[in-house]
DNA sequence: TTAACGTACAACCAAATGGTTGTAGAAATT
DNA sequence: AATTTCTACAACCATTTGGTTGTACGTTAA
């Protein structure tokens, strides 16, 4: 499956930093099993209601989940579309890991460097 | 390929926040191309030589770099297992994306409920 | 040997973070 | 109508973050 990754710097900043915080990575969790309210949320955790309805700010200006009303309720619910672009970012890292690689397994593989001195210990 | 999770809240918490910040993902962008000493990649930078190693040792402490010493630079590499490690992390909350839809789909598609609830899901 | 380079680290600072309590309003319940 | 529930938001606070400058020390080059 192909994701379009067209994050500003700003957007990717939020995202990871929304993610580095264990009680908002379960909010994460349980909202993408099921939507749930902002106190149903919160009675899962032991901090203030107002604690978790900033977790919940935190997630929903990243992208990462979004609010619903029903009634005098908020439901929160995961966007898997966002884990999706992390994953697709964090992909390319690994892909310039394997070109690193390439190119070194190239370099090997080719013993004929042209006469300016051969640097073959990295 | 599989890769073993084996991380406290705290290492993940390093490691996204590490990826919060833009000059330190383009650290690790570059790393992972080649490793760079220090001042080669401050020299990148718009920013003191200073920040630049506070960075540097924020992605150490997330383990997504090492360094390596070399007469008097420091080599900082990029540890392409632990970018494997965040992926892992993301494949979860889309497995557990994917659970739900599934029992979603399930309950579509068995419209009699019966009297004493079912626990065929978990 | 002296000078320049690369690094480490401390001290400092402004801003952001993650928590709290308190107040207020809209929706549901009694 | 009165009360409870769910939410929003402001104000406050301690700690962390991300930057700075300055000093010191080992390594390389002149």
């Amino acid at each position: 499956m192909v994701v379009e990754i067209d994050l500003s710097d700003a957007e990717v900043d939020r995202i990871f930093r929304a993610l580095a915080d264990a009680t908002r990575r379960d909010i994460v969790e349980r909202v993408l099993t099921g939507e749930q309210s902002v106190s149903a949320l919160a009675d899962r955790y032991d901090m203030s209601f107002a604690a978790v309805q900033k977790h919940v700010a935190v997630l929903e200006r990243a992208g990462l989940v979004s609010k619903q009303n029903r009634g005098r309720e908020r439901l929160v619910r995961g966007n898997p579309d966002a884990i999706r672009r992390v994953q697709a970012l964090l992909d390319r890292y690994e892909q310039l890991w394997r070109a690193r690689i390439d190119r070194l397994d190239a370099l090997l593989a080719q013993p004929e460097p042209p006469s300016p001195p051969a640097p073959e210990q990295e």
